[in-house]
DNA sequence: GGCTGGTATGCCTGACTGTCATGGAGCCCT
DNA sequence: AGGGCTCCATGACAGTCAGGCATACCAGCC
């Protein structure tokens, strides 16, 4: 037997969205659908090529082997299609996968100056949580993804082959303080001061510390409201409903009635800007791209 | 909706069969699932694939940007497949396809050559009639072949790309007798000597001259043999069963018997031996393989 | 005008690929 | 420890589709 079309591109959705069911609802099918090609992929190559735990599917060496090898025969059917209806080759378009708080700052300058520059080079982004954008970039859905790490900086992932990183910025946390209150009324303050607070979280995940608190804060949170928009939480701390942490990207942005200070007393809440991608050769159009977002981390240091 | 893969793989076998009919027997499909298939990649596509004409069948314009990217598809699925099962990746394997006499002496010398110069380039052959070997190197099924043409030397299609020539030898036509005949008297004989005489040919088709008879000889040939073996076709001038022509090639390998003897009078029957590829790049097994193929054609010359 | 290539198509069956509904295994939180 | 959640697997079923078979049709050729 030999693996289908449908097959194959249930593999690579599995492989992106890292669950049977996520790569259900995107593909339009039913989760049992999903598990029945997946079975149906493993009897073709008589091997098991996903790792089912619990909470999640990854691939085995031989799904990520079939993966590498399913991404080009759809892109090539892709491709025919294109050709075929007369549309250009999607000649040098680079996809970017960006996690979310990028997207405000760093992402639309580095675009514009690409854009002055290269004007040919066609740049599509993406936004997702950073195990998404691995495993997209695993899945040859994405080119180049700009991913946050805090420390310790491990790698993303532990599957072969290892991606490769490249810092863009090293930065610090900063804290989001309405204009008035009294925490704005220096230009830092203590980590004492953040017992006893409401703050602004993101989406809380349960997996991962609520992001938008301050890591370490003492006492137990009162998260009052969340919010996945940078804008949404920047003007909620404006209208008083509470306090957040915003990367220092967000420096120019912030909108009038927020302040934002740094925090004394705990340890340097440092994180980093990383760059990654697949290892092996690099199109122009992505160097290009590196190029510019590097030149616009270098310009706005943390 | 979208090509699938069987149809794709009943795509290339079209482009390289050249009917509906010898890509079904091909593939172990009835005539009719060819057709359907076919109709169902038209109507996939939204447009008209193949030109059926009396006789056969040969791409459009369309069926040929399709088969480009089709062949990408079935051999990166072929790749997985070879990858899973353990073996390795098909690296550097040339594949050659060569008219029939080519396979004689040409070949072997220049492959044996070949592996002792670079042993880890792997080379695979297959004989086919020169309509044949043009669609396939169409349909990428094989890299390189060995093509016997005629004067006027003409371009072998007339699809885009056009395909790239190279001559690797230029020979005239010898004249195969048995050793004591008369006409083994001199080392040449005049045209008109030829006239009532016992040819051997090769297999007849309606469409080509009778290979193996002098062309130009005078009065109705007298064909007495045919047989698509070399070998086969000199014992039997040997044996005195009849005369036939033969490339100045095989005059190592004329068994005792035989005489290989010029014609006079008539115009010089000239053939080339040519080296045919799709135009691109051409990766490095390939250039070895052509090198060693010049090289041979040069030690012997015709 | 029959014959010999070739392709198209109506009819049928078996397989396959989906859905629906249900069951079972971990993990988390209380 | 147990309830609840989220995930995957699987039995039953239906619609579709891809094959085979038989036949019709068409063009060139002797």
């Amino acid at each position: 037997m030999e693996p289908s079309l449908t097959g194959l591109r249930v593999l690579r959705e599995i492989a992106e969205r890292g669950s049977f069911t996520a790569a259900a609802t995107e593909l339009g099918y039913t989760q049992s659908a999903v598990s029945r090609q997946a079975a149906a992929l493993e009897r073709a190559t008589g091997q098991r090529l996903f790792d089912r735990q619990a909470g999640g599917v990854t691939l085995t060496a031989a799904g990520l082997t079939l993966l590498r090898h399913a991404v080009v025969a759809l892109d090539a059917v892709a491709a025919a299609d294109r050709e075929l209806k007369g549309l250009p080759p999607e000649r040098g378009t680079v996809r970017l996968g960006t996690f979310p708080s990028a997207g405000v700052l760093i992402l639309p300058r580095a675009l514009a100056a690409l854009r002055r520059t290269h004007p040919r080079i066609g740049v599509t982004t993406r936004e997702a949580t950073t195990p998404a954008l691995v495993r997209a970039l695993r899945a040859r859905t994405i080119d180049l993804a700009i991913l946050a790490s805090r420390p310790p900086h491990r790698p993303l992932d532990d599957q072969a082959p290892p991606l490769e990183y490249l810092t863009l910025s090293e930065t610090t946390l900063l804290l989001a303080v309405p204009a008035g209150s009294a925490l704005a009324a220096e230009d830092a303050v203590e980590l004492e001061a953040l017992a006893d607070q409401d703050w602004i979280a993101g989406p809380s995940s349960a997996a991962e510390p609520a992001m938008g608190v301050w890591p370490g804060a003492p006492g137990r949170p009162r998260i009052v409201h969340t919010a996945r928009d940078w804008l949404t939480k920047l003007h909620l701390v404006a209208a008083g409903c509470g306090i957040t942490t915003v990367p220092p990207g967000l420096a120019d942005a912030v909108p009038p009635g927020v302040r934002l200070v740094e925090v004394q007393g705990g340890p340097a809440e440092r994180r980093r800007v990383v760059l990654a991608r697949l290892p092996g050769p690099c199109p122009p159009a992505a160097t290009e791209i590196i190029r510019a977002l590097r030149q616009e981390a270098a310009r706005q240091p943390g």
